[in-house]
DNA sequence: AATTGGTGCAACCGCAAATAG
DNA sequence: CCTATTTGCGGTTGCACCAAT
């Protein structure tokens, strides 16, 4: 007997969600939490499968997530980590906040796939491909040799590269490049090959453990990676803020190459009825911590002040860019308030239960 | 202006792991 | 412990966009 399907195909809808599938979606989550994705598209109204609900919310509607490129820093932490992970997504995405395993793959397979083999590194094994298999600016990539019936990929995935042969050995100047943020990242790097390794059970890890507890002073367990509750939210434009009534039509306004068409659109439009829980708890803001915008991480501080204007961008969006001014970010930026953002499922309990 | 080929990304598929009964 | 079900992951595909011709 084989298998059930996932779910009954039958008169579900595939392809491109529309606007009005994504409010429902998020509608339905907002007020219940993600819990048993197989129940969801039936609460929800959706004629779609229960998986397909998934990955909408995990890879495009979830507000803590971050758009736009890859910033410099996280590419190389994406080459890092894939040089000792390989082809592990979900694992490597877990230390880029606000990333998903499918966002980085896909800028895997399109842009730093590509630009390491430029560089003349195998993006399999990250060391230096052979001369005669160097792509150079003018010298056209030649056809990839298959290798005992593996692509690349497929090779990563069975054996992935050894830990110590990340990018930065090999191209010293990439690491030079980034020196000021390479300390942080080993212990990032070093916490994502030391879980790897328990979550193997592998007894021996090849990483001295005198490198996993200190790192310069520099301590990942004092110091946690950026929690998702400090990420601030870019927002598309100025042109299609909330205000602008024409994204809250029926039709669906996606438009792929200004990502204007935008989740964060109907987040917005959802937004009074998670009033009661944007009211920032002093209690629950750590006294330092991390922001984002787009293409850089910012280290900032939660002060009163910062708290206070919090308030005035959950409570007043007419003060929102006086309150972004205040916060020294730019207006653009759309902030969801902690609580919004942080999307942990204790915070839906907590709130919605 | 029309066509074409390349590119990027959202979404689907199938398998494996995790969990429940 | 076994089986059924659900969830998560990685590979792949389909299609819209865009630049080159």
């Amino acid at each position: 007997m084989g298998r059930q399907p996932c779910c009954d195909k039958v008169g579900l809808k595939k392809g491109p969600w529309t606007a009005d599938e994504d409010k429902k979606l998020i509608s339905f989550i907002l007020t219940n939490g993600q819990c048993c994705w197989r129940a969801v598209p039936k609460l929800a109204g959706l004629l779609r499968c229960g998986k397909s609900c998934r990955l909408r919310w995990t890879n495009y509607l979830r507000p803590d997530l971050k758009r736009g490129l890859l910033s410099e820093y996280e590419e190389k932490m994406v080459i890092d980590l894939h040089a000792q992970l390989g082809n592990r997504w979900s694992k490597i995405a877990s230390h880029l906040p606000g990333r998903t395993d499918n966002e980085i793959k896909n800028h895997w397979n399109t842009h730093i796939k590509k630009k390491l083999k430029k560089m003349g590194i195998d993006p399999v094994t990250h060391k230096p491909l052979p001369p005669s298999t160097t792509i150079t600016a003018d010298q056209p990539p030649q056809e990839e040799q298959p290798e005992n019936n593996l692509d690349s990929d497929q090779q990563a995935k069975k054996d992935p590269p050894p830990f110590s042969n990340s990018v930065s050995d090999t191209i010293p100047e990439i690491a030079q490049q980034n020196r000021e943020a390479e300390t942080s990242m080993q212990s990032t790097l070093t916490e994502a090959k030391e879980e790897d390794d328990k979550s193997n059970n592998h007894s021996q890890s090849p990483i001295d453990s005198s490198t996993m507890e200190v790192n310069n002073g520099f301590c990942i367990d004092e110091v946690p990676l950026i929690e998702p509750d400090a990420i601030l939210v870019p927002y598309p434009n100025s042109s299609s803020t909330p205000s602008s009534s024409s994204s809250s039509s029926s039709s669906c306004s996606y438009d792929r190459s200004s990502n204007n068409y935008n989740a964060f659109d109907h987040h917005q439009e959802l937004l009074p009825t998670m009033d009661c829980c944007w009211q920032l708890s002093s209690s629950s803001a750590s006294s330092c911590d991390y922001y984002y915008d787009t293409n850089n991480i910012i280290m900032g501080f939660w002060d009163d002040d910062f708290i206070s204007n919090w308030d005035m961008l959950i409570n007043d969006n007419s003060d929102t860019n006086n309150a972004a001014a205040a916060l020294g970010v730019e207006p653009s930026l759309v902030q969801y308030p902690p609580e919004m953002v942080q999307l942990d499922e204790d915070s839906w309990n907590f709130y919605h239960l």
